[in-house]
RNA sequence: GGGCCCGUAGCUCAGCCAGGUAGAGCAUCUGGCUUUUAACCAGGUGGUCGGGGGUUCGAACCCCCCCGGGCCCGCCA
């Protein structure tokens, strides 16, 4: 049974799910574990039949918590300020917008129907006024919660409240002194006192005792969050002895999923550089293939995405698994059709042709989008399949081509009049395959088989033939295979090219 | 110190949550086909299921102990 469905099994009732992400930073492949493995529950929580929510809480309260890599040293006075009242780093808007902003195109394009909220803004509404007010109430007993369940002591002056200033506008350099409802009293370290409004968003509940908050409010009953949340001690083990002891509501059912390395380089990491966005993903991926990434492998497992060397392996196996679907193949996982419905934006379409491996070689021959679309037309792809979609994955695989193939599957053919060096027995070859080009049938096969005859005529190598060929039309050695090669391009214009070449 | 995950064919993994006598892809071998961006078709070889103990008529699967690998335990997916 696939994980989702296997998960949900043990649920019964209305459930709202709920992920969430600190916009601080890109929000790159490795993010988007946190929220596909929420979206696929819902879905698998809906086909079951239960009354399902979806929510993705953007915590763009949190403070800058450092100057990071991809950060200029402006930003060094904004460290500790809440990220929705920092400028972005590039252009108009905040912060915390600047980078929500390509993740919200993502949602968009991966299908994931979430509702968004901020958490400034549950804050600044008055949301959040009431459980304020009980963890301040509360204070001795979260403090012993959180130092039983953590194992360390807490700061002397430690308060379930961390007020902003109203000064330097840092909401982790006060430290509170007391309560007077509505108002936590406070000392900057930036020399400044005052006080804070719980009901406007003056301040936030500590990270541990937020989480808790959020699923009281908002009547989380599952949620999916990193193995670092769910360790021992960790902030889900405090976060339900909270929840439950302090505000008196169960704790959400919950999948933790591994984290998402970069193949070669490490776990995906936006303090360490290593990072694919997941904007920039969707530039070479289709959506649903982004969605097969996640849907295909439990959240148990770690998964090792190689955008370079393997990626082509990768589209290999996503387009099996959909053209399976549609019975143009065969794939022996039982959660065949599951897998494919999870990846899928809405109903699975397919089959997918044709493939992006041929779409890599196709696009290298026709650079030119009007001759593509008509080399399309030679391969027998109808022209109305050519106009819209084709055209968005014909995209995808120039950006993969541009950015992240490997030398070794790069090639772009010689324009006309380029002059090759050839051996005489290269041009005896070439001359031989013109001689029956005319009448020869225009396909994959018969040209193969024509280069292969002459190749071997006087005990010749095939490689010399062959190798001719490749010169003659991309400068290089090797190439695609090379009856499928001619074959999708103009058969006049393989013969004038090859003439100009002898002459 | 504590926790989680992984350990099944040479490699990558499925099967474990509802115990019933081990699967897939790749690699390899055989035959066919065949220069080539990890070609294709048919068939075969290949595993003390990390080790040990327990429960059971029966364990890869459930329980306990151990070994090896990865990750996590202020904040952070």
């Amino acid at each position: 049974m696939h994980w989702a469905d296997a998960f949900i099994q043990k649920i019964e009732g209305p459930q709202v799910i709920s992920t969430g992400i600190s916009p601080s930073g890109p929000i790159h492949v490795g993010n988007m574990r946190e929220i596909l493995t929420g979206d696929i529950v819902f879905r698998a929580a809906r086909s079951k039949g239960l009354p399902v929510k979806f929510i993705f809480l953007s915590d763009d309260i949190d403070p800058l918590r450092k100057v990071y890599p991809f950060l200029d040293e402006s930003f060094r006075e904004h460290v500790g300020k809440p990220l929705y009242e920092i400028p972005s780093p590039k252009g108009e808007g905040t912060y915390a917008d600047h980078f929500m902003a390509p993740f919200r195109d993502s949602l968009e394009k991966l299908h994931i129907q979430v509702e968004i909220l901020r958490s400034s803004q549950l804050y600044e509404s008055g949301k959040f006024y009431e459980v304020i007010k009980t963890a301040i109430a509360e204070k001795d007993r979260i403090a012993r919660i959180l130092r039983e369940v953590s194992g360390r002591e807490l700061e002397e002056n430690w308060f379930p409240y961390s007020p902003k200033c109203s000064s330097c506008g840092k909401i982790n350099q006060a430290t509170a002194t007391s309560f007077t409802d509505p108002y936590v009293s406070y000392n900057c370290k930036c020399g400044h006192s005052g006080k804070s409004d719980i009901r406007k968003g003056e301040g936030k509940l500590p990270w541990r005792v937020e989480w808790p908050a959020k699923w009281h409010l908002l009547g989380v009953t599952i949620e999916s969050f990193g193995k670092d949340h769910g360790s021992a001690g960790g902030a889900y083990d405090s976060g339900k002895r909270i929840v439950e002891e302090v505000f008196g509501t169960p704790a959400p059912s919950y999948l933790i999923y591994e984290r998402i390395l970069l193949k070669g380089e490490g776990a995906m990491h936006s303090s360490t550089g290593i990072v694919i966005e997941s904007s920039e993903a969707l530039r070479f991926m289709p959506p649903e293939s982004l969605r097969f990434l996640i849907a295909r492998n439990s959240p148990l497992r770690h998964i090792e995405f190689d955008p370079k060397d393997f990626y082509l392996n990768f589209m290999d196996d996503y387009e099996k698994y959909f053209n399976a679907y549609f019975k143009k193949d065969t794939v022996s996982d039982p959660d065949l059709d599951a897998v494919v419905r999870y990846s899928s934006l809405e109903k699975p379409v397919g089959p997918i042709e044709p493939s992006y491996r041929h779409l890599v070689t196709l696009v290298q021959i026709y650079p030119d989008e009007k001759k593509l679309l008509h080399g399309l037309s030679l391969g027998g792809y109808a022209a109305k399949n050519i106009a819209g979609e084709m055209g968005d994955r014909i995209a995808l695989v120039k950006y993969w081509l541009d950015n992240y193939a490997p030398e070794s599957i790069k090639f772009s053919l010689l324009p006309r009049g380029t002059e090759v060096k050839l051996e005489t027995a290269e041009q005896d070859i070439l001359k031989e395959f013109l001689s029956q080009a005319e009448s020869l049938n225009w396909t994959a096969q018969s040209i193969h088989d024509s280069v292969r005859s002459i190749s071997l005529k006087d005990g010749g190598e095939p490689m010399t033939a062959f190798r001719a060929f490749y010169r003659v039309l991309i400068g290089k050695d090797r190439g695609p295979r090379l009856g499928f090669f001619l074959s999708e391009m103009d058969k006049k214009w393989v013969i004038d090219r090859l003439g100009e070449c002898l002459s």
